[in-house]
Parts: C-alpha cells; structure tokens; sequence
DNA sequence: TTGCGCGTTTGATCCTGATCAAGAGCCGCG
DNA sequence: CGCGGCTCTTGATCAGGATCAAACGCGCAA
C-alpha cells in the first residue's frame, strides 16, 4: 500500500475515475507542489525522497493524531475522509473541518509544535505522514515547494475567514446552502461530479462544523428536498439546483452590517 | 518617519513604555523574525537592506489595501490599529479581525495573489511594506525567516480555528467575555497592562466580529459592569476580574455536542 | 459656546433556531 | 429473517438574541 508517486508527478492530475474516496498520490500529497509552475526534473528526485513516508491506516472512527500531541508531520489524506475536532477549553467539541482525499492536515501546529485538534476519520481511511523536517528541507532547497507551502498556508487562512464571514452572519439555511455547494465544489476539483456527492460525515458533524443543532441540519434537508433544490436519500446527496441553493447562500443573511 | 530598523534588531523585545498604539520597528515587522533563535549577525545586514520599506500612513477610517487588490506586499502595522473586513458575496460586510501594532496583515492574500478582504484604520494609522518578493528572496535565504513565515501562517489558522470554535458555538456572553481577554492579552504581548485597555473600534465593529448585533454588545457591556466584571467608559476598559470572564467564556456554550 | 451627527444605550417585541423527546429508517449481525 | 443499535427525522415548546425604534451623550466643528 506503499503510494505510487513517481508514476504521477509527471502526470500530477489526476482523473476522476473510479471510488472518490480514493485517489493516487499525484492527487494527494504531492498534487499541490506540482501544480503551478510545474516542478524541475531534479526537484522530482528530491521530491521522491523526500515523500518516501509512512503509511497510515485507519477504521472509522479512529483517530489519526490527536490533540496536543507534539507537531512531527502533515498528514495527507489518501483514501477516505476525516473530520477535524478542536475541544475547547470546556470540554465542548466543535468540528473545524473536514479533510478529503487529496487535502493535507496540520497546518495549525506548525507554530506550537503540538496539534490544536485531532483528526477522526469518517470512514475507513488511509493518510501519509511528510515528517515537518523533511518538508523544511525540500522547502529549503526547492522553490516550487517552499512557494507552494506558503500557498497552501495562505489558502487555509482564506478559506477560515470565509467560513467566519459564514457562520458569523448567515442564517442557518444560507450557511447549510453554502456548506452543500462548499463540499460539491470539493468533489468536482478532484475530478467528480459535482450534482452526486457521498456525504461521508454525519448530520451532527455537519451541524457542528456550521454552528447548528442537528435537529435543524436535519429539517433543513427535507425543506431542500421539498422545494426540489436536491434529492437526498440518507448520505447520498444529488444537487439538482446549484444555482437556487447558491441564490439562498447568498441571500438570507441574519445580522443585518449597521455602519 | 522612517523605522528605525537598526537600533531594534539587536534588542527585539520592546518595552511597554508610553503610547500603546505606537511601537518601535523592533516590536513591529521584525519582531517575528527575530524572536525565537535570535538571528546571525550577516543576517541582521540581509534583513536591514530587506525590510527598507515604504511606510504609510492612513487617517481614521482610511483605507490601507482594498479587497480584490492585487497582493504586492505584507503589511505591518507600526501605529494605531485596524480592522479588516471581508465584503461577501451578497454586499453584506463582516469584520474577519482587528491588527494593532505589532501585527501583521494580508496573510491570506498570498495563494490568490490578491486582497480577500480590505483594512481599515480605526484611527490615524501607520503600516510598514513588506514587499512580498522581498519576503520571498529573504525566506529563501534565510532559515530563520522562512521558519518565522510559516509560523506566523500557522498561528494565522490555528487563531481562526480557535475563533470559530467560538463563534459557533458559545453564547453571546461567552463570546463576547472571550474578546475582551483577548484583546486584553494582545496588549499584554505587547508589555503593557492588560488590565487597562482602549478599545479602538466601535461597537457594531466588535458586534460583526463576534458574529452578534450591535445592541447585544452594548448590553452586554452593561451587564458586565453591573457585576463588577469590568469598568469602562466609552472607549476605556478595565478588566477587574478576569478570571471571573475567563469563566464566563469557558462556560455557557449554546449548542450542546451531540454524539 | 452652541449645534449637529454619530456612536451608544436601552426598551419592547418578534422570530429563528435550540432543546427535549418520541418515533422511524437503516444497517450490520446473529 | 428478525433483532438491536445507530442515525436520522419530525413535532412541540422555549429562549436567546435579532430587530425596530427612540432617547441619550459624547466628540467634533464652526
């Protein structure tokens, strides 16, 4: 089960063929420094050696690393999806994130050296691990991946102030809407239908993540499902108008700006 | 009006002495770099040459960077204070966070190369260039600055977790006795006293912040000094017993975790 | 100093979404 | 095929905080 990287870095797209749920390497971890600019023939044997990682497995419900642990790597996720749990200061949960194939999580601990939240998987899963001492190094020597690496951390930062503007102000339909369209856009990027997706997480995740109750996630389905915007049986989810929830996102804001 | 870079490097930590919303450049840009190995002499010469800077200055209310800008640079605030603000898709604006000196601002820019939200001056502000090439020739260079980068990146997201474990899931009164202490423990950063503080934005701007309405602010505002948690005047607040809205922060959560 | 305007406080009312609780599917397992 | 334990749905009720609106106070400008 040893990931195959050499085989896509030269070809680092890959196609949407098959389980969603699984992808090749050149999808996963590597995906994001091959993208831009393309990566030197050199860069690639560094990059070989510097991903020659561990594999890691884990059942529904595990936990791939935990909270508080010490920070030695990102992890990438390779098969399967997970859910990652901050738990604050009073003993509440609160889900800040959902990780898929391809995506890397982590970024967080860099700074404190110690994971702020742990990751649980929502399904049989599979991560690499890219020791953070390895990562500095290639970041050291090669550009692409050094440039690459502050994209990606730059993008995390975004993608958190876009969802505080979400939940900070929307109203639970818009942001239900707005989470839909968010996992949909995930899928299509790599590659899947973005009308049919399998929601690997569960309507609490799902509630918890956006700043819901369950119950209300709940209701909020079957009102999408009678006013036709999707068609939804237990965790299989069709969207059959993108436009009309993207409308609701967009509107139905609570807190009205007083400036 | 020229930072004085020099004098600094070689003594990072700023007192808290005089004006809190004015610091040397030792507090301000370089204070990051600097801290956590000390830096070599040679790169003290590198960083001298690298952050000769524009410094700007912006009256209260003005803009420093507009959103959808293209990214050039990093900003760092040198005097006063500002808040930043992401303007969504529907018009309606949110307050994604408040940078006073010291701080860094247009972390998230990095990987659009362009502006996702706007800064602020909420009160007559300075801010030093970074040059985003410059950073980049630099953290090529230099061990020290590259690990600094992605530090300060990872602690931009490991805040944005923590806030949204916040706002979506704590009470007004939570949410609301979290801030203070925050912004309590920025200052202290800082060196000055935590337990006096300015408040240098309005109340609809900590209102869209926190994800709340104006007037619940103010409420709780009042609340607060009715228990004799805080004293404050207008803009003027002091903290008399933290611990006591330390406890309210913790508690009190809205929605319950349901697993 | 007076006057205007904005930020702030405070009140009254309403509504969204949380909570509590019961029932219905769904799935794995024996 | 039937049982047990989930997760999900749905209903009834309640409350936290939004909304609307009015009065107040402070700062700024003339």
């Amino acid at each position: 089960m040893q990931p195959d990287v050499s085989c896509q870095l030269e070809q680092p797209r890959a196609q949407g063929v098959g389980d969603a749920r699984k992808v090749r390497c050149g999808l996963c971890c590597m995906r994001e420094f091959c993208e831009p600019d393309g990566v030197e023939r050199s860069d690639i044997e560094f990059l070989k050696a510097f991903v020659r990682k561990q594999h890691l497995t884990v059942a529904k419900g595990g936990e791939l690393y935990r909270q508080g642990e010490p920070f030695h790597a990102l992890f990438a996720v390779h098969t399967g999806s997970f859910k990652l749990v901050m738990r604050s200061a009073d003993g509440r949960e609160r889900v800040t994130g959902f990780a898929f194939a391809g995506d890397l999580m982590g970024f967080g601990a860099i700074a404190a050296a110690q994971h702020a939240d742990r990751a649980i998987a929502l399904e049989k899963s599979g991560a690499c691990l890219l020791p953070w001492a390895r990562v500095e190094e290639a970041a050291a020597q090669i550009p692409v991946v050094r440039r690459q690496m502050m994209r990606m951390l730059s993008r995390e930062i975004r993608r958190g102030d876009e969802h505080h503007v979400l939940v900070g102000q929307a109203s639970a339909e818009a942001r239900f809407a707005a989470f839909l369209l968010g996992v949909s856009a995930r899928m299509a990027e790599r590659g899947f239908d973005a009308a049919r997706v399998r929601l690997s997480m569960s309507r609490p995740d799902m509630a918890s993540f956006l700043g819901l109750n369950a119950a209300t996630v709940s209701r909020l389905f079957t009102r999408f499902r009678e006013q036709g915007l999707i068609r939804a049986r237990g965790r299989r989810l069709e969207l059959t108008q993108p436009e009309a929830l993207a409308a609701l996102a967009r509107q139905k804001n609570l807190v009205r700006a007083q400036n």
